[in-house]
DNA sequence: TAATGCAACTGGTCATGACCACTTATATGT
DNA sequence: ACATATAAGTGGTCATGACCAGTTGCATTA
């Protein structure tokens, strides 16, 4: 069952065996999976090992642990992950929607204050990178994306390579090495401008889920900031929040 | 420095240690801690206690680690718990305001069919305690909440209990040893109607933020249903994602 | 001098073994 | 019949020791 020659350690292929084992339903909610000392026999690995594949599941979501009693599966309902960074292309497929993308501007601009600040640039910062794109999902428009990036002297991104690529994300990890670990992020409420509204196809006034995004590297680096105006009759935010 | 005799694990009692150390800025953003063996000699406990305790504060988001070059402290921004499960007047006072409440309505119901799949109840369920509170910070109307909960045989929660303990959390684990750990939430934008406009006094027709969260036990059972209406104007919604 | 390779770090994984705290069912007492 | 101990199970914590896999700096070599 567990290969000790598998280039994944063995904690997570067995992660992967539960997982799969919760997910096909062969074990029912609330119901104990084996005890760490069973496991330890069954995969013929030591309890340190199985207690790492458990806790990741218990982080994800799938079991939970009581003192004295033993280890369940969690309800279907809280089988998906908490708070994931994801894009906007990802968040898209999770919905079951077709994600799509209308570049209107992309170049380098004088950085607002805000957005200077929030990328940890200097006062006398010169030009950070500006995209502006319609985000459609079913060719529905459904949000309106800024983001700003701060790239390695003079490098840049043009909008043949992003037509091409399609994900700015796996552009960042592929030129820069760039990976997106961590994100804080706001809501809030807002109100249609005229321009606004005529690109998202409502009316004038209509409010808006406005979400602003701040995301860091592996290293806790700034890699960008974005700002994304859902609408309102379209979009709804979800988040699994933990104790 | 660690007392193997504290009623807190040893893990615990380090992390504890650590996070002082990294909050009262005694390291600088970006630099190392020791490494787990010079840690291993300075506090005299064992590797995977180190690690169990490292582990805990780079989940909090204190710190982060690269494999073959150390252990580093995290910039302040980042220094803010993932996404936490927060009742309305923990919320408050992380802002810096003062929670208040008034009791708009208490009693039994019959639930509407979304509260009810919620709760996970039966169709033929009968009465759910509904509990209708403006929210104030500040004595200002933040939000409009209305919560559902199903409580056990006949047992219930009168005004009065309410207004002397305040915190329906508290009485939630003290009467019924029901502790909230996880909750889904999901965000989406309504305009004001009348009566809700006049509670939260604003104009009808302005924008609100909805909340609406379904909180779970540590064994996974349903707990609550909770409806917020935010005023747009006043509230702003955190997260932190992760990857 | 410049490139190379080695050694000494770092964190990542894993095994073994032990004891504690909590829960549950069973056996034992009254 | 009931209450009470006991034992066996569970997960929680911790120590010791080992090897692997990256990173870095320094010494060696060309």
């Amino acid at each position: 069952m567990i290969d000790p020659d598998d280039f994944l350690p063995r904690y997570y292929q067995l992660a992967n065996i539960l997982r799969e084992q919760i997910t096909n339903g062969q074990i029912d909610a609330h119901q104990p999976i084996p005890s760490e000392r069973q496991l330890e026999r069954l995969y013929s690995v030591s309890r340190p090992t199985i207690r790492q594949a458990i806790d990741l599941l218990v982080r994800q979501g799938f079991l939970y642990r009581q003192h004295g009693r033993g280890t369940f599966v969690s309800p279907q309902k809280l089988q998906k992950g908490i708070s994931e960074l994801t894009s906007f292309s990802e968040d898209m497929k999770q919905r079951g929607l077709t994600p799509g993308q209308r570049i209107l501007e992309i170049g380098l601009v004088l950085p607002p204050d805000k957005v200077r600040q929030q990328l940890e640039l200097p006062a006398d910062c010169w030009q950070v990178l500006r995209i502006e794109r319609l985000r459609l999902g079913d060719d529905i428009p459904m949000g309106l994306q800024t983001s700003y990036y701060n790239l390695p002297d003079g490098q840049t991104i043009t909008r043949e390579e992003l037509e091409q690529v399609g994900s700015i994300y796996r552009m960042l990890q592929e030129k820069f090495h760039l990976i997106p670990t961590e994100a804080d992020e706001t809501l809030e409420v807002t109100l249609a401008t005229p321009r606004e509204a005529s690109l998202l196809q409502i009316e004038a006034g209509s409010p808006l889920l406005l979400s602003e995004r701040t995301t860091y590297s592996q290293t806790r680096r700034v890699i960008e900031f974005v700002k994304i105006l859902y609408r309102g009759d379209r979009y709804r935010y979800f988040a699994k929040l933990t104790r």
